[in-house]
DNA sequence: CCCCCCCC
């Protein structure tokens, strides 16, 4: 259609809206509202008059009075006004009751009453098509069985305050729009959360919010302050339900994964009845990723995962970098690839996991983290189910019941205690040297037990940039104040930095290593800042520090690489990590050397 | 009208 006129239209709240008048070269009418998402077409100068627009979605709304408005859901401009130049044809204006056969090609369509059967009156027209689109619904009566929609099963007296009167007709999740409020939708509940409380500058409440999934699509329905009380119980996982009068909005992509332009808002007005028969919705469904997979795929992916829960930790509460308090609970999973990785949980769904009999469990929309190797954390959006009804559930129950509980599985999560076993590239210090290792063009890492037999104490503390994030030495002005050839800037203050250097031996060799500074206050159990102070203050307790750093044991974990200066070539090794021995730690050492010394 | 996805 040609674009005769566009006009913006007074609105009293939210976008402007724009009101345009179409031709299709021999009628032409002025009932057409443009969707706020499509705005940005007359705004960016794109939709002016003389254009030709392709008219992708439509939908039809009757008005109080009668009228017809036709609100552009989607369309493309084909042709720019100036390469068209002018009105194509000689249109007259559009008269639908002098012409009713032009927009009523099916007898289906012939009376406007028909368009809006009730469900309860058990008509078997559920489904309008847009008259501008020409075409038949996708929802064929014979794939919606009008007896599904039997009065029996839905009953107008639980529908609210609305009458059989303003009942609606039953269109799929895709077809919401903010445009027409006239619906009832039939979906199952995929995922609810609990009962959140808000406060903020604006005022507090409480909501909860759920997602529902038809053969068509899912959205987002939130429910705030009464609307919770109302609803709350009512809405179960799984369950399908009748839902009519919601406000449809724009929904915020940044907060949601949910595949839906809107999401839905409940009112007073709204109403949720149950629907006995399900039959027609889909339940929801999972691409479960096998556990030993996980290695292979990207950090922070969205995964489904289902495993038996071998463990279990308690229920523990962590205090998050912005002062929250929250509750986590982490889960082994194993399936039926011998492999096992932890799942954590969080809040009330941390507090009331039950572990107990190894039940099998499901989470869909996990994200996937390189903690510990690979683990996996549940997301708000996350689905977690308990012992599914899913064929998936009944296999993994069958193969640990038979043979997988005693399965040697390995975990791709590793965790504290187990000391960071699974992977760990356990060496002696003899093989630094024996192995070359370092010499490739990336640096290696390694782990190994051994004993600090000195410390060098002199030039372990330097002045540092005071600014946050520059650990650039500063040099003395003498003058009281302090150069950092980094910031380019004088300082009044500095801040004291490590870098120790020191000689690691185990039962074979010693090796220099380097602890910058959060190793070096590990391994010294002081900070820079209290040992520059010492050192100033009160040198002996300063000695102290490090006569009783020596001739500890500890693991450390370390970077191994050769590296060059004027042709000179030395291997470095750096400590990245300092942690106690405990005696798994040393077996798994132990043994790993003695199977190396079997090769 | 919320919009938090965390911790080791």
């Amino acid at each position: 259609m040609q674009l005769l006129n566009i006009r913006q239209i007074p609105s009293a709240a939210g976008p402007p809206r724009y009101r345009l008048m179409m031709s299709d070269g021999q009628h032409s009418w002025s009932s057409f509202l443009l969707a706020t998402q499509l705005n940005h077409l007359p705004e960016d100068n794109l939709l002016v008059p003389n254009c030709v627009c392709k008219v992708k979605k439509t939908v039809t709304n009757t008005l109080s009075d009668g009228r017809t408005v036709v609100i552009v859901m989607d369309m493309d401009v084909l042709q720019s006004a100036d390469e068209i130049g002018g009105k194509i044809g000689n249109p007259t204006p559009y008269d639908k009751d002098a012409s009713p056969s032009k927009f009523q090609p099916s007898p289906m369509k012939a009376s406007p009453s028909k368009f809006q059967p009730s469900p309860m009156k058990g008509s078997p027209s559920k489904f309008q098509p847009s008259p501008m689109k020409g075409s038949p619904s996708k929802f064929s009566p014979s794939k919606f069985s009008p007896s599904k929609f039997s009065p029996s099963k839905f009953s107008p007296s639980k529908a609210g305050s609305s009458s059989p009167d303003s009942s609606t007709k039953v269109i799929s999740i895709a077809q919401l729009n903010p445009y027409q409020s006239k619906w009832t939708i039939r979906a199952r509940v995929t995922n609810k959360s609990s009962i959140r409380n808000w406060s903020n500058s604006k005022g507090e409440g409480k909501l909860f919010s759920f997602e529902i999934l038809d053969e068509s699509g899912e959205i987002r329905i939130t429910a705030f302050n009464k609307e919770v009380d109302k609803f709350y119980t009512l809405v179960e996982q799984g369950k399908v339900y009748y839902i009519t009068k919601g406000t449809l909005k724009a929904a915020n992509k940044q907060y949601t994964t949910v595949k839906n332009d809107y999401e839905m808002t409940l009112h007073a007005h709204s109403s949720i009845v149950p629907c006995d028969d399900g039959q027609g919705i889909p339940a929801v469904h999972c691409d479960f990723v096998p556990i030993a997979e996980l290695e292979n795929r990207d950090k922070d992916a969205i995964i489904d995962v289902i495993g038996v829960c071998k463990s279990a930790d308690d229920v523990s509460r962590i205090t998050t970098k912005t002062s929250r308090e929250v509750s986590k609970r982490a889960l082994n999973l194993i399936d039926t690839t011998g492999k096992e990785v932890a799942v954590t949980l969080w809040g009330e769904e941390a507090e009331k996991f039950d572990a107990s009999g190894q039940p099998v469990v499901a989470v869909k929309g996990a994200r996937l983290s390189d903690f510990g190797g690979r683990s996996l954390s549940a997301l708000f959006s996350s689905t977690v189910m308990v012992n599914p009804d899913i064929p998936e559930a009944f296999r993994l129950r069958a193969w640990f019941d038979r043979e997988g509980y005693a399965a040697n599985s390995q975990s791709l999560t590793e965790t504290r205690s187990m000391g960071s076993g699974a992977r760990m590239n356990w060496k002696a210090l003899s093989d630094i040297k024996d192995e070359e290792m370092g010499h490739g063009e990336k640096a290696e890492y390694f782990s190994c037990v051994a004993t600090v037999v000195y410390t060098r104490k002199e030039n372990c503390l330097y002045p540092a940039c005071p600014s946050a994030d520059c650990n650039k030495k500063v040099i003395d002005q003498n003058n009281g104040l302090y150069r950092c050839e980094k910031c380019n800037r004088e300082y009044p203050n500095f801040k004291y930095r490590l870098l120790l250097s020191a000689n690691l031996a185990d039962f074979g060799d010693n090796q220099w290593v380097t602890f910058f500074q959060e190793t070096a206050e590990v391994l010294l159990g002081q900070s820079a800042e209290t040992l520059g102070e010492l050192r100033e203050t009160d040198e002996a307790a300063f000695d102290r520090v490090f006569q009783e750093a020596n001739f500890t044991t500890h693991i450390f974990k370390n970077r191994v690489k050769l590296e060059t200066y004027n042709d000179e070539s030395r291997v470095k090794v750096t400590v990245m990590e300092v942690q106690p021995v405990d005696h798994r730690d040393y077996s798994r050492r132990l043994l790993s050397n003695i199977r190396r010394l079997a090769r």
